[in-house]
DNA sequence: CTATGATGGAAAC
DNA sequence: TTTCCCTCATAGC
């Protein structure tokens, strides 16, 4: 489930829940009992995404001025969950990591974390690290595309392999990259320093785009809305163009869609639409 | 009901 | 390159 747009969706609801509010940390697990035992009666002050990584600032009770004192790094990995919810919390159930009760401002609120590839205590210079080395977030406000650019067309390896590197472009995944390139109508095999300046910038305006879709549907939907018909296993009907769709006709040309491995991960494309030297298979507006 | 694989990344080899 | 995290949606009985 986690993209970049599903931990700004969570940003943005762990503030709704929490924000403000003086929580009780606990690790049923036990495995983060040193930290919630620190974050335990402090208040949650902001929640902030970049990329697949969340960051949750809480200060002191009786701070004022509420400046961030510990800040809680979250990273959801390929499974792991975090649930938000309000009244009573339900009864904790398997390998609970992390549970933060509160009184929000609008009630009662919980928050449950399970299966985190990351869950850990930063310092301020421990955030300024990470942040450090991941690359731009299309869905930040400071997001500066050219750093993206300068990246991508200066990398001998694969553009399909480079949209996964998280200090290139921070928050695409798997089905991102898939229908990005789609999209563009771009070999997933041509090297980043091959695809151009030009069409690098596209790529990263329709990345946001679709980012933007995703943060504001809670899906990740890239399909134009007259090609939103037949089966996108893995997502809603029609859904996307190729993730997921090995064999399955290509829904603009029918050319069987293509899978292989690249960075550990399954790729699809369309070995037509997407062939060396093709270009966007349709017009793309951008709206959803 | 059980089995399988997945939107990720770090650590261990 | 392999293992781990130990969830959750989906496929299959």
């Amino acid at each position: 489930v986690p993209e970049g747009h599903t931990l700004h969706r969570l940003a943005a609801a762990l503030d709704a829940a929490l924000g403000g509010a003086v929580v009780t940390a606990s690790s049923p697990q036990g495995r983060f009992a040193a930290g919630a035992a620190l974050l335990d009666g402090s208040r949650l002050v902001v929640t902030d995404a970049h990329g697949k990584h969340l960051l949750v600032g809480f200060a002191a009770a009786q701070d004022a001025e509420r400046s961030p004192g510990h800040w809680l790094h979250l990273h959801l990995g390929l499974y792991g969950t975090l649930a938000i919810g309000e009244g009573e919390p339900p009864p904790v159930r398997g390998a609970l990591r992390l549970r933060l009760i509160g009184e929000g401002r609008g009630g009662p609120r919980w928050a449950d974390l399970r299966g985190p590839t990351a869950c850990e205590l930063l310092t301020e210079e421990g955030v300024a690290l990470l942040r450090a080395r991941l690359g731009p977030d299309p869905l930040r406000a400071d997001a500066d595309p050219q750093v993206f650019v300068d990246k991508a067309s200066g990398a001998r390896t694969p553009v399909g392999a480079v949209l996964m590197h998280q200090d290139v472009i921070a928050g695409v995944g798997n089905i991102y990259r898939a229908e990005v390139l789609y999209r563009a109508g771009l070999d997933p095999y041509t090297p980043g320093r091959e695809v151009g300046v030009e069409r690098l910038q596209l790529l990263w305006q329709d990345q946001k785009h679709l980012l933007e879709v995703g943060l504001r549907t809670g899906r990740i939907l890239t399909t134009e809305p007259e090609h939103r018909t037949g089966s996108s296993p893995r997502g809603r009907e029609g859904d996307h163009y190729v993730y997921g769709r090995t064999g399955m006709p290509c829904r603009l040309c029918g050319a069987p869609i293509a899978t292989a491995q690249l960075e550990a991960r399954a790729l699809y494309w369309c070995p037509h639409c997407q062939a060396p030297g093709a270009g966007p298979p349709f017009d793309r507006r951008l709206a959803a």
